[in-house]
DNA sequence: TACACCATTAGAATATTTGCTAATGATTAA
DNA sequence: TTAATCATTAGCAAATATTCTAATGGTGTA
């Protein structure tokens, strides 16, 4: 019974893996390059990779031996605006409707 | 060794405390009003607010018997915007610093 | 083929989370 | 004061998450 958003705010709650995405938010990595970084085992850090992807809010390509993941930033700041908006008050509806299209900032 | 961005998420991370953070987007509500709405223990209610409490995303006032609980928008809205940034790429980083201020949207 | 290397899955230990009921505090009203 | 109501804390059970090491799978190279 867990939806979209479900997965990515369980992504979200640790801190490891919001670490792992502003990594990725910089260049491509492997899950060696990964585990590294954080003084972590590589199947530990496969399985934080394995829940991101579940989510959405990562991808991983194959390279020869190693596999690079990458970050799907729409996929994240879409479900960040998302509840930003589903919280924002009444009063704030209207200037919801009309809100600057990400891409224009 | 959990800073506020942890504690923020860690509430997040949770859909009826989603759910509850959006009900106290319309109004304030008491730990009964929300135990009814979600079909859950007082007690239960009780300790889900405790962790957003925690986190700074709710305040609660006593009025008389009842506990009114209002949501804190501005942190919750700052600590979204906060990650959103920290995980917006270098090419929009320069964007980033031009960014309208949410007030304006 | 045989070997090395990277990634993942499996299994186990520990810790945390989440829900309940029961008990305790706090406040108002009879 | 006594009773009623709302909120929280305490104690418990079940489920989940996180980490490790060991085992397995996939890929490239000698």
């Amino acid at each position: 019974m867990s939806n979209d958003a479900d997965r990515v705010f369980d992504s979200l709650a640790s801190a490891p893996r919001r670490q792992i995405l502003t990594f990725l938010s910089q260049t491509a990595l492997s899950t060696t390059d990964l585990a590294a970084r954080f003084t972590m085992s590589a199947p530990a850090m496969s399985r934080h990779l394995a829940v991101l992807a579940g989510a959405g809010l990562v991808s991983g390509e194959r390279q020869g031996q190693r596999v690079l993941y990458r970050l799907n930033r729409d996929v994240l700041l879409d479900a960040l605006a998302r509840f930003a908006s589903a919280v924002d008050g009444p009063l704030r509806r209207e200037a919801q409707a009309a809100r600057v299209p990400r891409e224009a900032l």
